[in-house]
DNA sequence: TATTGTTATACTCTATAACTATA
DNA sequence: TATAGTTATAGAGTATAACAATA
């Protein structure tokens, strides 16, 4: 099926037989999780397009749909996009051309503008829904009940990760590039 | 720790109240698998920058490393790389500008050129490996071995979704926008 | 005619610095 | 002064079409 699986596998496999800090295990599971993202990103997102949604369009109109009546800051849907205001403002800008979200002033706050759905955008992500979830049944529906439950008990688990509540920490230096 | 992770499931919780059709579980499945690869990737690679490599430099002088000595193809590690010989080409151009790659005509067939590691380039994915181990030690290692085993073995079944091996069938239309 | 590599182009995503208007 | 948003810019990643050299 895809020709990196084993390129790649074997590739690690030598570096375990030929170097010695090398530690294989781990080197194979983060490549597998890098790889089985990959695939699921580009079949879920294809069908996406054809909606004329890319990735973080959707993300948005996701939030919005969620968030409150009135809207939502941009610099909070920043943060929960994990990117700058400077990105989300053409990402806003996007959307409103298109005529699925439209800007406010926050009566509340008059630096800041709310970000609110149109019934245009509403009307979209409530199509896109449906068939995002169809596509992730498609694609995770041959696990078991059990082994789904597995999966998403470990995904949450490396995410928990100690090394990552270190390198969140500002007071200390990012995790492992002490040693150049 | 990641405000998204709160939001993002109470969101799926509330669609799977509100949408008949919405099957939660797989889309929580989904978005963990999104949200564990995301927090990976900026991981690994925070580090990889301060040696001058970006994910796909990285990735193509680990094709080179392992590939046969007199190097490799352009259009193979297009394949491998599951991107088009164009960019191929400009990820080669930054390669050699910075010296560790040189391109050279194959001698079995003049239209193709091979991509060849220069001492350079060897030296540094020799100091890039221990590295990337290293860190995918420290992101992974908290799980135990029997974790570690379980997770890579679930990892690579959603890669064998019966929905991926119609979607790579060019007879079939892609799967699940046939409803629009 | 088909394939390898290149050029050109465009859109997405990410990242940073400088600027404005409000607070 | 600090924050919200904007503008400008730059690089990485992805995708497509047109073209030259070679098979």
């Amino acid at each position: 099926m895809d020709r990196r699986e084993g390129f790649y596998e074997e590739s690690v496999r030598e570096l375990a037989r030929t170097m010695p800090r090398f530690e294989a295990e781990f080197a194979d599971l983060s490549l597998n999780l890098a790889l089985t993202y990959d695939v699921q990103h580009s079949f879920l997102w294809k069908s996406m397009c054809r909606l004329g949604l890319a990735k973080s369009s959707f993300n948005v109109l996701m939030l919005l749909r969620h968030g409150p009546e009135e809207g939502m800051q941009l610099s909070e849907i920043g943060e929960l996009l994990i990117t700058s205001r400077a990105n989300v403002t053409g990402i806003i800008d996007h959307l409103e051309e298109k005529g699925h979200v439209k800007r406010v002033v926050d009566s509340r706050d008059r630096r800041a503008r709310l970000a609110r759905l149109t019934k245009s955008g509403e009307a979209l992500i409530e199509k896109a829904i449906p068939l995002h979830s169809k596509q992730c049944s498609l694609l995770m529906g041959h696990l078991t009940p059990a082994e789904r439950r597995t999966l998403l008990g470990l995904l949450k688990k490396v995410r928990r990760s100690p090394a990552l509540m270190e390198a969140e920490d500002p007071e200390l230096a990012p995790v492992g590039v002490n040693e150049d």
